[in-house]
DNA sequence: CGGACAACCTGGCGGC
DNA sequence: TGCCGCCAGGTTGTCC
């Protein structure tokens, strides 16, 4: 689910319980959510790091530390959160990480569908290197994206969804920011006239922004790190409104598959 | 390069 | 209530 709203929520309310913190201990139950190293270098590695900041690029939670980067990746079902010691962690059936801090609290990675990953490594350009742009920087200007979404001639659905185009947008934000762009999914890159590339950009950091502005969308698995629900599906235009009208003609919401993913627009605002 | 599809996992939901 | 099939916010690898 986390996209790059719910995860850029996630950071910050993150940073304030963890910054500065040491990590004293760490237990796992779940080994193949450990992408690297292994376990046992895992637990030997990190007790005695220190967390000097976090931040997110694209998808990706990156805790700097004293002399590597944890780095995790919420894929569709993660939740991060930081509670004392004393909270039973068996209330959360599916904490597959349990991260001992040295102030009486733990970083709690929990996780139903076991699809996240765990990184330790001090160099982590091998798993972020090949992102794409982010998207809400002052780097990204019109003109960057324009110059970029020339050399494309895909279909504009997977054309979002591919984080090495742009770094961060996920099945949710892409269906929004088309239907805010009036671009059909199946258009190709290769047929925008510049001023369709022009509405595209200004559509995908809008419905981006407005996303963090909600902190995020709780439609089945996503929480905020002190537990509540954020607000973003209450403003969704198309995304899983199968059938309801269309908030700005009142057309029936109408859901296709493309790319194999499920894809909602709106027939009549979204031209082909 | 691009599209189609399987794989990794489990839970929630609608239908019967 | 129970069971079944379908759907799910992500990413990677394979095959054509």
């Amino acid at each position: 689910m986390p996209e790059l709203p719910e995860v850029e929520t996630v950071v910050r309310g993150l940073r304030g319980p963890l910054k500065g913190r040491t990590f004293i201990d760490v237990w796992l139950d779940w080994p193949g959510s450990l992408a690297f190293p292994t376990p046992n270098e895992f637990r030997t590695q990190l007790p005695g790091q220190t967390v000097l900041g976090i931040r997110r690029r694209g998808k990706y939670i990156l805790c700097d530390l004293t002399d590597s980067v944890l780095i995790i990746h919420l894929k569709m079902t993660g939740r991060l959160y930081v509670v004392p010691d004393t909270a039973r962690h068996e209330a959360d059936r599916w904490v597959h990480f349990r991260f001992q801090l040295d102030n009486g609290h733990q970083l709690r990675f929990s996780d139903p569908r076991k699809f996240g990953r765990v990184y330790l490594t001090p160099e982590p350009d091998w798993i972020i290197g090949k992102l794409g742009p982010e998207p809400l920087d002052d780097s990204f200007t019109l003109d960057a994206f324009q110059r970029q979404i020339a050399r494309r001639k895909g279909t504009l659905k997977p054309l979002l969804l591919n984080q090495r185009f742009i770094a961060g947008i996920g099945n949710i934000y892409a269906d929004e920011a088309l239907h805010r762009a009036g671009l059909h999914p199946l258009r190709t890159a290769d047929s925008l006239t510049e001023d369709e590339q022009a509405r595209l950009y200004e559509s995908i950091r809008a419905v981006l922004r407005q996303g963090i502005q909600y902190e995020g969308a709780s439609i089945n698995w996503y929480r905020k790190p002190d537990g509540s629900k954020g607000e973003s599906q209450e403003h969704f235009r198309v995304y899983g409104r199968t059938d309801a009208p269309c908030p700005v003609c009142g057309t029936p919401v109408r859901r296709i598959v493309v790319g194999g993913r499920g894809t909602h627009f709106c027939p009549t605002c979204q031209t082909r």
